[in-house]
DNA sequence: CTGGATCCCTCACGATACTG
DNA sequence: CAGTATCGTGAGGGATCCAG
């Protein structure tokens, strides 16, 4: 399509094409049928995504799974090509995170994308080997992030039983991004703490934009 | 664009537009002038090329600058926000690079592409702290690569001195890809060297698909 | 209810010609 | 050389409809 004999035209071919790689983002957080992918991206039209999904199956990124158990539906489910672009979408999530201003009153917070915001402004080496629990709530979206030595996990949904929890609105970002002190933050109201709320601080350390 | 408040989306507002990526693949090798990217994206409408220069200029990837020395020309330059997408670049090409299989009649190899193809596949644990340098001929692409104690360098245009000389089609890809052994490709006529040429087994080790 | 297919409209893209 | 202008086409957006 491109013209040319490339690695990175191949790659803009399968997953360059608009909502693609955010297909891919929300594949990354767990297997989704068609319902699941229309949810949460909702402005991309079904033939679209209908059409992207062909595309990508067909590049081997994607596989479709006919699931018998409940009774017979679809699932989307990543192939280990797929999973290869792991690091990409979090590399390239994080590069755009610093265009991220205000959010517009139109745009919405999914769970697949807070979570892969968490997972790819982790910073390792602000935690060491130390613990630590979150759950976030971030207008009706909910998810928790465990770190265990030094190893993180972020995946949607709640979790009893987090040592913090944390709501806010999508002036976490701005937490994240250091424009806003947790301090600061708290007072302002923009965000709610629970549990031990003395972690918010290291919070704020652990995920940075 | 997306509706969603998510850096992947907006990384794909910026970048991630037909012909985008392409563009700062390009102008990660080298600064080009309107006529350059036009030249090494032939089949990109003159318009677009504009809308994305404008659109890249706008979000901080790409700077305009005004040549005065030979005369008034406009060059365009990566910003350090733009340079940051290095990786990201390099690892979505080595990901696509995957998916070459023959070339098609009408794809072509521009110089920018095989720069970015030779440097997203080194592999330095292949070369420890040796040293290397190889001129690279494929079709009328011309570049160079030079090793020094394990550190790449890979830059359009000649480079006399090099210790090997390849010259290729694009088969040297099924080299790369360890789909045909060196020697095959030499045998067969497919691959001709100049120089060193016990060289090549080096080469097709260092440079990996 | 899920997993799409179809229709229609708009706009971005592609091709090419032209200008300061 | 560095774009701008014009115009045709096809892909995307949005709503609705349909089959299992």
């Amino acid at each position: 399509m491109y013209g040319q004999y490339c690695g990175l035209a191949r790659a803009s071919d399968v997953v360059g094409e608009r909502w693609g790689l955010l297909i891919v983002r929300d594949l990354l957080v767990r297997d989704q049928r068609f319902g699941d992918l229309k949810r949460g991206l909702p402005r991309i039209p079904t033939n679209v995504l209908t059409k992207r999904l062909k595309t990508l199956e067909e590049a081997g990124v994607v596989e479709r799974k006919l699931l018998t158990s409940p009774r017979n539906t679809v699932v989307y489910s990543l192939s280990e090509f797929g999973r290869d672009l792991e690091d990409i979408v979090l590399a390239l999530g994080r590069w755009g995170a610093k265009l991220l201003g205000e959010a517009d009153l139109d745009e919405i917070v999914t769970p697949e994308s807070l979570v892969m915001a968490l997972r790819s402004t982790y910073r390792p080496e602000a935690v060491g080997q130390t613990s630590a629990s979150y759950e976030l709530h971030v207008g009706d979206v909910v998810l928790h992030a465990i770190i265990d030595q030094g190893k993180l996990s972020v995946e949607p949904g709640e979790y009893r039983g987090a040592a913090l929890t944390i709501t806010a609105g999508p002036a976490i970002r701005a937490v994240m991004a250091g424009e806003l002190t947790p301090a600061e933050a708290v007072e302002s109201g923009a965000v709610a703490l629970e549990g031990e709320v003395t972690l918010f601080d290291q919070f704020a350390a652990t995920f940075r934009i």
